[in-house]
DNA sequence: ATAGGGTTAG
């Protein structure tokens, strides 16, 4: 009998699995990762740590975690690079404590960590609850022997400084008992103590450190601007030995945040190398302040000028047309997002929704949204939140419910969409409902935002006593939007009496701005209460200079038309005000009629 | 180790 001869198809099958194989990172659908899991099963390659690493790391983009523990599971003995796969697949889909469980069975198994498994674990850990963690990676380098490489040490402060305010005397320490230090440990405790607000000793340290690089100066700078002394920032930005592009980008940052974007743009000018993050922040900065025809007339210069974005430019500027209504300009760049790439990371798509539903386009929003490939929690937050703002609370509901059917676990972010919809929908007991539901069903214990939500679901709804005895039994501080809530019900309900005390709460705090003030000064106009009206007019007039009262803009043929609190400047100002009382005489009709 | 970036109540 010969030799049998290979069959050229079945070669050349395997050649295309393998291949299959390895593109997996770019598959974009379920369905294809799935057909060659099937593939893989049928050709016994499942057991092989590489095609199981693929397989996990594919699984873990689609959120099918299930189905990657599955894979995980086929391998009997898994090895540390496997094991780092998993840890790495948990962190990506926010499960710290799942990359944490598996961490410890790979020491029960008896696999040892290496250099990449610390730094996924070190990922997991942000956040207070997390600084135990951080120790316990701390000890294990420490007895492993680890710190003596200065990539450590230095990586342990980073992570400590990411723990908040926990991690800081850590971070001290580890920075204290260092054999060595270079110039990226001095950075580190400088860039971390600057993220704490720790402004004067990070610049202790770096007037100390022996020698500062532009990172050093960089650091530093960033601390001022983000104290907003943008005098002391520019001080420093003119003694700096050398400047890069990132020291003019602080810069002209700055200055976009302390709203002067006339400084900011002379700079950005003046800058002699550009890359994409300037440009970002300037179109960023006018589309947010609403100034549609520079945001426009940039973009237009910055694709002129052949720049491709990434994420990064896409997502800021799509939120900050979502701020100011700037559907234009979100529409333009949807547009060239849909020209250059096929598909849209699930950020970007994130993005587009918030800016469409904030913009009043729901429709392009849900269209994003059931279009996407890959959804995460934030897709599902985004939606709910535009159908809630727009009244479709039902809808809203109903989606949250998909949500779970689907696997996704609902965050904080979630219920506050979900009791928005109540509120909208007129839903009081519903929302009651998921506020008493959501600590003892989801472990998501509610926040002063949850409060508001049911203040605000309660005042409207009439429940105005309830409203009150929750603000008085919360176990948080309530802040100015829970009593601007409170007052706000108070008007609805011509609640004088009442509207006075919440007022003197918030004048009590400091809390008081334009917007409760003149809320305040609505509810003694409806009362006929003419002196404490012209009153609180008057001390309007000096505290509006303080603090900017809130408004809403839209964006109609790339021209913003921007309102605010009492103001009647608009040109059509009269008929505007007068549809808005002829809708309110609509709605009053409708509901007392029903 | 430094600059821009998604969802959060009135």
């Amino acid at each position: 009998m010969s030799v049998p001869i290979r069959n050229p198809t079945w070669v050349s099958k395997r050649r295309l699995l393998e291949q299959k194989i390895s593109d997996l990172h770019r598959c974009s659908s379920l369905n294809q990762v799935k057909q060659i899991h099937a593939q893989v099963l049928k050709a016994n390659l499942h057991r092989e740590s590489f095609v199981g690493q693929k397989l996990i790391a594919a699984f873990s983009l689609c959120r099918q975690m299930t189905l990657a523990v599955n894979v995980f599971n086929q391998i009997q003995d898994p090895d540390v690079l496997l094991y780092n796969t998993l840890i790495r697949a948990h962190v990506r889909n926010s499960e710290p404590l799942l990359a944490f469980s598996v961490f410890f069975e790979m020491q029960d198994s008896g696999v040892c960590a290496d250099n990449f498994t610390y730094p996924f674990l070190l990922k997991a850990c942000s956040g207070k609850v997390w600084v135990r963690v951080v120790e316990m990676i701390h000890a294990q380098v420490e007895k492993m022997g680890f710190c003596l490489d200065i990539f450590v040490p230095n990586s342990l402060i980073d992570s400590y400084f990411k723990c908040g305010l926990d991690g800081v005397a850590a971070a001290r320490k580890v920075f204290e008992v260092m054999a060595e230090r270079d110039t990226v440990s001095w950075n580190s405790m400088i860039g971390g103590l600057v993220k704490v607000g720790e402004l004067g000793e990070a610049r202790r340290l770096f007037d100390e450190m022996p020698e500062r690089d532009t990172v050093s100066w960089n650091t530093i700078l960033d601390g001022y601007v983000k104290a907003g002394e943008m005098n002391a920032a520019f001080e420093l930005f003119e003694k700096m030995p050398a400047r890069n592009v990132v020291s003019w980008s602080t810069m002209v940052l700055g200055y976009s945040k302390a709203g002067d974007m006339d400084m900011a743009r002379i700079l950005f000018d003046k800058m002699p190398v550009k890359n994409l993050v300037p440009w970002t922040i300037m179109i960023s900065g006018y589309a947010e302040k609403g100034l549609a025809k520079d945001a426009i007339n940039l973009y237009n210069q910055m694709e002129e000028a052949g720049l491709k974005f990434d994420d990064g430019t896409v997502i800021s500027i799509l939120s900050a047309c979502a701020v100011s209504g700037l559907l234009g300009l979100g529409k333009r760049v949807h547009a060239s997002i849909e020209r250059t790439r096929f598909k849209c990371s699930t950020p970007v798509s994130n993005a587009l929704i918030d800016m469409y539903a904030k913009c009043g386009s729901l429709e392009n929003a849900l269209s994003i949204f059931h279009g996407m490939v890959r959804k995460d929690v934030v897709s599902w937050n985004a939606i709910i939140q535009g159908l809630a703002m727009h009244g479709h609370g039902e809808k809203a509901l109903q989606l949250f419910s998909r949500m779970k059917g689907e696997g996704f676990v609902p965050d904080k972010v979630t219920f506050v969409g979900v009791l928005c919809a109540c509120t909208h929908a007129g839903f009081v007991d519903e929302g009651l409902h998921y506020f008493h539901a959501m600590e003892r069903d989801y472990g998501v214990p509610p926040e002063v935002e949850h409060y508001g939500c049911m203040v605000d679901l309660l005042g409207r709804g009439g429940r105005l006593k309830e409203a009150f005895r929750l603000v008085h039994s919360m176990p948080l501080e309530p802040n100015a939007i829970i009593w601007g809530t409170l007052l706000g019900a108070c008007r609805m309900h011509s609640a004088t009496g009442l509207a006075e005390e919440v007022f003197d709460r918030l004048v009590k705090s400091e809390l008081s701005d334009s917007g409760n003030l003149s809320m305040l000064s609505n509810i003694y106009a409806a009362a006929g209460d003419w002196d404490n009206f012209a009153n609180i007019r008057l001390r309007m007039k000096s505290t509006s200079i303080q603090k900017p009262s809130g408004g809403s803009s839209i964006e109609v043929d790339d021209e913003v038309h921007e309102f605010t609190v009492f103001d009647r400047s608009h040109p059509k100002s009269d008929r505007i005000y007068k549809t808005i009382d002829g809708l309110g005489q609509h709605i009053n009709k409708l509901t007392t009629s029903s």
